[in-house]
DNA sequence: TACGACCAAATTGTATACTAAAAATTGGAG
DNA sequence: CTCCAATTTTTAGTATACAATTTGGTCGTA
């Protein structure tokens, strides 16, 4: 099955936001990206709209389609909010998890350490995005996890940010092991306790997050 | 500010759907949908790209738009997710809460009440989503606002239907009543604990069921 | 009758042409 | 030189024309 032009267009668009290559406030031009992509306005118009749908451009109405990362007061909300996800899909994990899911998780736990240990963010981040979305899965409620996916690569640029705080990388994985913990032992509070700590930016010193924000929104 | 063909266009095909005019399943032909609005096919076509971004329909290339209404194991598992949206909103709420927004919620809930009395399901309807929605403003989290708006208004029809069971209009309000002696006391647990079961609407155990079933089946 | 290939109608996806509204520019008055 | 207004230019929004793909049916053959 080969993807429709204009959904590819809007993956790619997607995909160079959240890279950090189209910047906020960035106007996407109908034309110009017409031109980059060699077709016509057409499907660029509809990918933009859909961009829009989602949340990660803005359209004004014969003015044109921006990039809008969000405030940092917004980022702060969607991080409040994706720790209540997060807490909630650890809590349904921790009731429905078989062996076999908890094995996956340490097994990615593992390979997360090992990238620690390489201090290989990339790696890092890749195996954690695995783990939290295998988490997401074993919550057996997928509207949660489609919609705790969706939060999670919105984050994406800012988490990645985050990771590069000096120490921060080693912290999260010490995190990781207790919650994994908690799950073998069906401690489905303990879990949530140190999910929502893991996840809330409070836990970070708040300087370290303002001037990751300000370095990347700082280019327009 | 007038708003956009296309735009229209979405906004009167979900309120469509939502209403319950264009079933599950149901085609959303462009000719003919440009036909019913005076258009051409291009703002519908634009339309159409949106709501399938929202969820609300399914869009299969070259094949053609379908309305796709949530199977019952997805509805519960919305139900889920927003029973878990509106306890944090609650839960922030309880604490931020002035004198002034409490009485507007009181003023809300009095016209609930005589809506109740009057059996005017559809007025009943109408205050209970503009107390939620207060609610959610209340929290202070304007993400989570929006993000509990937008799925409160994805599962409204269904909500509708619940409210038709007899009995249910009367504990709903003896539900409100409770959380918003809660809310004055900025008894936040309190006001969770009565929330979640508020809207949950069959209770844990079920989804529970629901959810582990749909694991074994295999269905995602 | 059953099955398959091929053709035709319908419908989606894309390109292009046209319209209308907003930004940019130019020209004049003060 | 500055400010404002009229005009030009650019660009978003829409219509229409065309291409490509699916689907249903028909015809022919085993």
């Amino acid at each position: 099955m080969d993807r429709l032009p204009s959904v590819k267009i809007r993956d790619s668009l997607e995909q160079r936001i959240v890279e950090g290559e189209l910047g906020n406030g960035k106007r996407l031009d109908e034309t110009e990206l017409s031109r980059f992509y060699g077709v016509s306005r057409t499907p660029v118009r509809e990918a933009l709209q859909r961009l829009a749908e989602s949340g990660l451009a803005e359209h004004l109405p014969r003015r044109g389609t921006f990039v809008r990362s969000p405030s940092l007061s917004q980022l702060v909300e969607m991080f409040e909010v994706m720790a209540e996800l997060e807490c909630m899909a650890i809590r349904l994990a921790a009731r429905r998890a078989t062996a076999n899911d908890i094995d996956a998780l340490e097994k990615d736990n593992e390979t997360c350490r090992a990238a620690v240990a390489a201090n290989d963010t990339k790696k890092y981040y890749e195996v954690n995005a695995r783990l939290h979305g295998r988490i997401y899965q074993m919550s057996g409620n997928s509207f949660l996890a489609s919609e705790a996916r969706r939060l999670h690569d919105r984050l994406r640029p800012f988490r990645r940010l985050q990771l590069r705080v000096r120490g921060r990388m080693e912290e999260s994985m010490a995190e990781h092991d207790i919650i994994l913990a908690a799950l073998r032992d069906g401690d489905a509070n303990g879990a949530m306790e140190t999910m929502k700590k893991h996840i809330t930016i409070v836990g970070v010193r708040f300087n370290d997050l303002v001037s990751s924000f300000n370095r990347i929104m700082g280019d327009e």
